[in-house]
DNA sequence: GTCGGAAGTG
DNA sequence: CACTTCCGAC
């Protein structure tokens, strides 16, 4: 089975390199970020029409995830609120950040982190503290259920300094604060592993390449779209890859999809 | 000598159907409406370039006149004002709307009148008002100097029915009422005439097809961009031609241009 | 309806 | 640099 994670930069802008993407790469699930529309303008036919069952959780003009599956999902849910109940969706899921469901006894979670704009402002405090809901979010899920997890998405944190092109003009960068990094452990110490250093250990590999100042040409990249697994799954990957390709094509994302196997 | 006049609605947005215009079309001087943009952000060099002294007069998102020339142009002016004085500009040259260059003894003016909007609306009483300025204007710099006029620009006018796709079904449109016409003509009554009308008198030649509901691929088009010249300069001209094949490009301008040889 | 620019976010 | 909405223009 193959799960991939894609910010997209808006759906309808980049329909037509999905379509593309998904009939070279038919994976069985694809996580969307950023679809960047409502629910009612939301393409789906033209990934029905590709076999995918469409999933979406969408709001006007920001953020907003999707997920694309071949086989139904079951336990669908959207935002923080249906698992953990309470006030707390009015301060988060007002920004449509959070969609999950189940395929084959396994747990898709397909997250589109806040980006943080720049550090201590409101926008970083509300990074830092979503970071904490989310960990809430998936220990109640997991002490809910027995289901293996994949949890993917733009995490907008590169978690190592080899995830970026310059770490040491990026020491006090937004996306590379040691009080991210800190956050996101948090979140991933309860039992989740990154599929892509399974594979690679090296520096040098990135999905997401600023707009700005021919970043892509220059490679002046950052890895900040993730997979993480569960224990059980984590043995189970048989690879974990980053296709460049779309972010060379004409008008792409700024980001690059990731694909994991298992 | 060639001159040619082209509403390229925004310059920026334009700037490589421009460009690549003006390699196959090397006219002496191009004079350019709609460029929409701040003199300061003006793509002045991608003409210096191709060989053209640059002459601009431009404001904020609308109106915006300029003048390509291949040799320096003198006696430069821009607006109203320099030629009558007072407080004319006050009420219009907030809106950039003119300019002129001498050049061979040749006074080139370049003109973007108003489009008036909708009959009887404060823009459309403007528009009249517009014109008589003008006449002032083109009548005061006649008696000033002993040069031959070419006024050419988006007049915002079709003259005549035949210069309409449905003269019938135009008779109270904007840029065809009575008013606008008379406006116009006595505009021309200080001594200019059309050179398009020199060289072919049928109907169905247009520069201008609006974007709406297809109106190029239909041929629903005006011809509202002329190239107006006083007596010795009009008996002079050998050719008067609208390209439209700038307008069949990916996202054209509305309008196409014009040529004048003589 | 179909453009273009502006302002705000990332 | 590239998205969005909003708005003005035509």
């Amino acid at each position: 089975m193959q799960v991939a994670t894609w910010n997209v930069n808006s759906i309808r802008t980049r329909l037509t390199h999905i379509t593309n993407w998904l009939q070279s790469n038919p994976v069985d699930v694809l996580c969307l970020q950023e679809t960047k529309v409502i629910d009612e303008d939301f393409p789906k036919s033209n990934f029905e029409e590709l076999g995918y069952h469409v999933y979406i959780y969408g709001q006007k003009a920001y953020n907003g995830v999707a997920i694309f599956s071949r086989t139904p999902l079951n336990d669908i849910s959207m935002g923080f609120t249906p698992i953990l109940g309470g006030t707390i969706g009015e301060k988060f899921d007002v920004q449509k950040r959070v969609i999950t469901g189940v395929v084959n006894k396994t747990r898709i979670i397909n997250l589109y982190v806040p980006n943080g704009s720049e550090i201590g402002s409101e926008k970083y405090e509300f990074k830092l503290l979503w970071l904490e809901v989310l960990k809430d979010y998936l220990k109640t899920l997991r002490d809910q259920t027995s289901q293996e997890f994949c949890v993917c998405g733009d995490f907008n944190i590169a978690l190592e300094d080899k995830d970026i092109y310059d770490p040491k003009g990026k020491e006090n960068h937004i996306m590379s604060t040691p009080a991210e990094r800190q956050a996101l452990q948090n979140v991933l110490s309860i039992g989740l592993k990154d599929a892509f250093r399974k594979f690679i250990t090296e520096e040098g590999h990135f999905s997401w390449w600023d707009y700005r100042s021919a970043g892509f040409i220059r490679n002046r990249g950052w890895r900040i779209d993730h997979l993480y697994l569960t224990p059980k799954l984590y043995e189970k990957a048989i690879s974990c890859k980053i296709d460049i390709s779309p972010r060379k094509l004409e008008k792409p994302s700024d980001h690059t999809p990731v694909i994991v196997e298992f």
